[in-house]
DNA sequence: TTAGATAATGAGAGTGTTTATCAAGCCTTA
DNA sequence: TAAGGCTTGATAAACACTCTCATTATCTAA
């Protein structure tokens, strides 16, 4: 039985994998940057600021010396391309993360900033439902639900 | 019977003088600028961005001078009082509109920025549900739908 | 393997938005 | 009316990106 890490290498390697073929198809070319880039967004498995992820990566290679307009000129090719997408908080600025994973809501708590990701099948339907009653073409959507964690909770 | 404008000056009344109460209880000033912008919130019936707010107030009250800086501190202590609310939109800023009306979620057209406004009691129940079954302490929530509106979808 | 074409990069200037600073002015209350 | 302290506008500064451009790296075809 594989491990998790041995799992997430497999998975890891076929993003990468299709990574490069997408690169091909666009004749874009496959660099140390979008490599690392790529690499950090996938085993941070986090929700990431720009600025965040520039940190990040001058920590682990900082030989690399990635350029803050690089990592901002990825996210957004990576976004287009549907590899990455981006939530907009309450607060100032995007956040990053892979969009490999499935489609999903959050939850985000007030107090510690915890990020909670679910996927309810009631509002899914029902966001197409009233689109549709106002003669509206979705294409996206977003849900926030602003609250108290569990934890933040019991510690008070 | 009453007008339209009846009502609407009947209800702004109010809105200022519950505000005025508020500035009287917290010890802040009631000032022209505060007076404007409020009323400027309310007369526009529209989601304004702090710049758009601005010059609304500089074409209608030009003597008054009013400085950017003061709006954005108004909007944010209008805010903390819940007598408006925010949008941030993927891109560009934040929108603020009078919270005085009731709760809604917003429809936003990706083609020509029309906002619809919309109310929808499975989702607002089934938010509740979800927070509830995270353990979670909702305080408040946000939902977008994005899209073309009926309007772009016929221009194209 | 090499070399040429060209995409990508880092540095840093530039842009638009929001916040902080501070001296001067305005509100409130006694 | 006078004092005090909250507010203000101007402006500098912080921030979040975006653009420009000379240099570098990658790809590909010979
Ligand atoms: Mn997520
Ligand atoms: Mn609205
Ligand atoms: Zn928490
Ligand atoms: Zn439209």
């Amino acid at each position: 039985m594989a491990t998790d890490f041995t799992e997430r290498t497999v998975e890891y390697d076929k993003l990468l994998a299709d990574f490069k073929t997408l690169l091909k198809e666009k004749a874009l070319k496959f660099t140390n940057q979008r490599e690392k880039i790529l690499e950090t967004l996938y085993y941070s498995q986090e929700h990431l600021t720009p600025e965040a992820l520039h940190q990040l990566i001058k920590e682990k290679y900082p030989e690399l010396n990635a350029g803050i307009a690089t990592i901002y000129r990825t996210l957004s090719m990576l976004e287009d391309n549907n590899i990455v997408s981006s939530l907009s908080f309450g607060a100032q600025g995007k956040k990053y993360e892979l969009g490999a994973k499935d489609h999903h809501d959050h939850m985000i708590c007030t107090k510690c900033g915890e990020i909670t990701e679910f996927v309810d099948e009631v509002i899914e339907t029902q966001q197409h439902k009233i689109a549709d009653e106002h003669g509206f073409k979705m294409q996206d959507h977003s849900m926030q639900i602003y609250g108290i964690c569990k934890t933040c909770q019991e510690q008070q």
